[in-house]
DNA sequence: CATGGATACTAATACGTATTAGCGATCGAA
DNA sequence: TTCGATCGCTAATACGTATTAGTATCCATG
């Protein structure tokens, strides 16, 4: 019970201006159409008793009538304020506000979505989804169930980073991986690399594929190109095998993965990039305190949660027609570990 | 025109269960008491329906006709996922949604509201306050405005930090900056040290002033404690007057000052904590480089951040009582600035 | 003076839920 | 048989806004 002491309404204005209320909705929307018309001087009186009131409307009756509220949610399949990933996930959602505020939206934030079977849900009884004009969904991996009910739904949503379809076309704003992964490879390959292995993490993400993808592609002049999986495979075991097939560069899809390699390299007297090229495929996921500067890319983070409020906005409106799909370039990183055979 | 087909409503469950729309209410809300019964058979036969259309209520409907949500609102002075003085003020975040998850809350972040007069205004044309049951405040000047226009409206919301009386007692849960200071002022004392001074930096904020009181409070048995304002002046000039007065140590209220006074007194040959003891009083507000451990205390962030979604949610639910103050004991930290003189 | 067309509004309704007063049916007791 | 009492539900209304159809008034024109 909210000691709310009534609120100032339409009704209230419309009471003290002399008109009725259907009017002061009509000034403040500031319609002028053909076939509404306000006299200038009730216009003002209206305007004057709102400003005197200090009347807002109420956002929610707003929303009920005219289903459209300027309020864009924000679901993070991890904490929006995370700790451990909190340096990768910052600067989507730095962009995502920065936009926001630009477009004068709020932001909602789905804090409440419960965890189950270890995954954060979108659709829980109570969800307050439809509260937002439309939504945001940033994670690494989405749930494909929840992008199909939002589709059906005809929810707006943006997801941020590339996704297969999930019953029709998912539309995103995601880093263009493949071609970085290629830029790489090319690098690579001009420095008279030829024995090429990639180092999988993730098999399921749509980023990870994106990744691999880039990396076959781009690797056919290579006398050698192997995929390896460091899931559960030591640093150590990793590198015998390296070594033992003549590999001279390592294309590292996780960044933790990239410095226990660097690390296991030089424990062995073996040098980066002198014995092994190491390349990094993004920015680190979680914290990973190394020294040395990776060659690699970087994910354009803060202009994906920009762009991704951009192209919501103009779903929620109507201004963009077709599934929107972005993806943007990602930024090449000249480090230090990059070098010849 | 977001393209809503028409989502599933209590009417149409209504229809497909053959009850009426206020029975699919009831039994939504789970309403037993005594003057409401619902027929076991006929309860489930609604819930089998609800299950099979995969209806959830509309937030926005059920908080026009209930006025409550579950939604809390953040106002943040400063932008809520900030670059510069991001450091400083993400705990609180951390700790807001940890407790808003905890208790099934969703945050409603304000990014719209304007910056008038180079301050974000809660109070504009169009806000969104309402949409939230009640909301928290963060920043670290909060306009006393608006706090009356909150307090006026019976709007229900918290204060991060402690605040003055703005036309009546302001919910907060701050920091015990007076105890933490006075602590500090103690152990110089005890160290040996007579010759006291302060470095202020703001003049309004309550967070300055209470951190004055505590120095002025408990340094009664120095031979001199003094005030300076850093405000404008350099680090080189406060170290003239320190010195000229004999001061061993100083008590700095703003992190970066004391950074640069420790760099100014080396520079001139002196030691820290040799010549000058130097005690900062809280954390840092913006990323200043240093490998020094200042001797100080450190904020509880993100505590403060969890009570005050907890103070919030018993002020909306009505199960506190009176105005909610509390005051949350700082943690002092033993670093190696505080010498003897 | 009738007609038509602007002009300036208002009445009514929709949005989807929660709440409350009240109604018909059934049952037990007098 | 009648009079409550209880049970199980529905009708009606409120919440505060946006929208649309429609109405009353006025003016110019033929």
């Amino acid at each position: 019970m909210p000691a709310t002491p009534r609120r100032v309404t339409q009704r209230d204005i419309a009471r003290l201006a002399g008109v009725s209320q259907a009017t002061v909705s009509l000034v403040l929307n500031n319609r002028a159409d053909a076939d509404v018309r306000i006299a200038p001087e009730t216009r003002d009186r209206v305007l004057r008793t709102i400003a005197e009131t200090g009347y807002a409307a109420d956002p929610v009756a707003r929303r009920l009538a005219a289903r459209f509220n300027r309020i864009i949610g924000v679901f993070t399949y991890e904490p929006a304020f995370p700790s451990g990933s909190r340096d990768f996930f910052h600067p989507f959602l730095l962009g995502i506000e920065e936009y926001a505020e630009r477009a004068g939206c709020d932001l909602l934030l789905f804090t409440s979505a419960p965890v189950i079977d270890g995954r954060r849900r979108i659709f829980h009884q109570d969800n307050r989804l439809r509260l937002a004009d439309g939504c945001i969904l940033l994670g690494r991996e989405i749930d494909a169930a929840e992008l199909h009910r939002l589709n059906r739904d005809g929810f707006p949503y943006v997801a941020v980073g590339r996704r297969d379809d999930a019953g029709g076309p998912v539309p995103y704003v995601g880093a263009d991986y493949a071609t970085a992964v290629g830029e790489l490879v090319g690098l690579a390959l001009a420095r008279g690399h030829r024995r090429l292995a990639y180092l999988n993490t993730d098999l399921t993400a749509e980023s990870s594929a994106d990744r691999r993808r880039g990396f076959v592609a781009a690797s056919t002049a290579a006398e050698s190109a192997r995929h390896l999986t460091t899931v559960a495979a030591g640093a150590d075991a990793i590198l015998d095998d390296l070594l033992a097939e003549g590999t001279t560069v390592a294309f590292v899809e996780d960044f933790a993965t990239a410095v226990a390699l660097e690390l296991a390299t030089r424990r062995r007297g073996l040098s980066v990039p002198g014995d092994l090229s190491i390349l990094t495929l993004g920015d680190p996921t979680v914290p990973v305190p190394s020294d040395l500067a990776f060659t690699g890319f970087r994910i354009p983070r803060e202009e994906m949660g920009r762009q991704s409020v951009e192209v919501l906005a103009g779903v929620i409106d109507g201004s963009a027609v077709g599934v929107q799909q972005r993806l943007l370039p990602c930024q090449l990183v000249e480090g230090d570990t990059l070098g010849t055979p």
